[in-house]
DNA sequence: TTGACGTATGCCGATATCGGCATGCGATTG
DNA sequence: CAATCGCATGCCGATATCGGCATACGTCAA
């Protein structure tokens, strides 16, 4: 095998820092291409496609606006992220105890020295 | 610019199903290397590589254990990850909302034909 | 020390990705 | 219809990614 396909899933998407900018900014409600483009400090084109694999992968809907397509927020899709890393919300607790472990260590070995 | 260093993130990281894979056998305990690799179904390298990534930026450690590594969950890592994603929570229902309008548009439209 | 085992790393090929640029397409305006 | 605007798409180059293979590294046992 080569290499995994990865697009069309939302983990893939939200890889993205980019993306994950236009799904903040968009949290403020619809916007056209050219204002995320401008608000975001990349080309038209650059803004297009982003769009499009978040479009793909469901995250945004866009409608038409005369010439302008304003595109909006379809969050659901970020749904099953959250709940798959809520499976680890349990462990959390876990690793901060690790870590005071070992800052616990730490101050021993200080003192020791 | 040509493109950007997505490794070293979190986001980057789980955007790869194996490596999701990965992470939710460790939630049941430490596992060797040989281990992941024949419960996932892959070569010894691949594992070994998918967790490097994945210790790389912080979501697992390992230890030795004489001849073995034995690699472990730290999920604090994965808090980013579900607290962003939980900032679209509100989202979720007015997602819903939209499509429910959406729906009922359709069966209007539909009896008028 | 030598051999065996478990793991990490290096190299390669195939492919996917991202940014920039030019251009095509659709809708509005004159 | 022609011109223009807003956006999408195609092409390209540079690079990153993943899987497979061979191999180097480190640890333990004899």
């Amino acid at each position: 095998m080569t290499r995994a396909a990865t697009t069309s899933d939302v983990f893939n998407a939200i890889a993205e820092p980019q993306r994950r900018e236009i799904l903040v900014l968009l949290r403020a409600g619809e916007r056209s291409v050219a204002e995320l483009a401008q608000e975001l400090g990349m080309t038209q084109p650059g803004a297009s496609k982003h769009l499009r694999v978040l479009r793909e992968v469901g995250l945004v809907r866009d409608r038409k606006a005369g010439k302008q397509r304003l595109y909006g927020l379809d969050a659901s899709g970020l749904r099953p992220v959250h709940e798959w890393t809520g499976c680890f919300e349990q462990f959390w607790n876990e690793s901060f105890d690790r870590l005071d472990a070992y800052v616990k260590d730490l101050k021993q070995t200080r003192k020791a020295e």
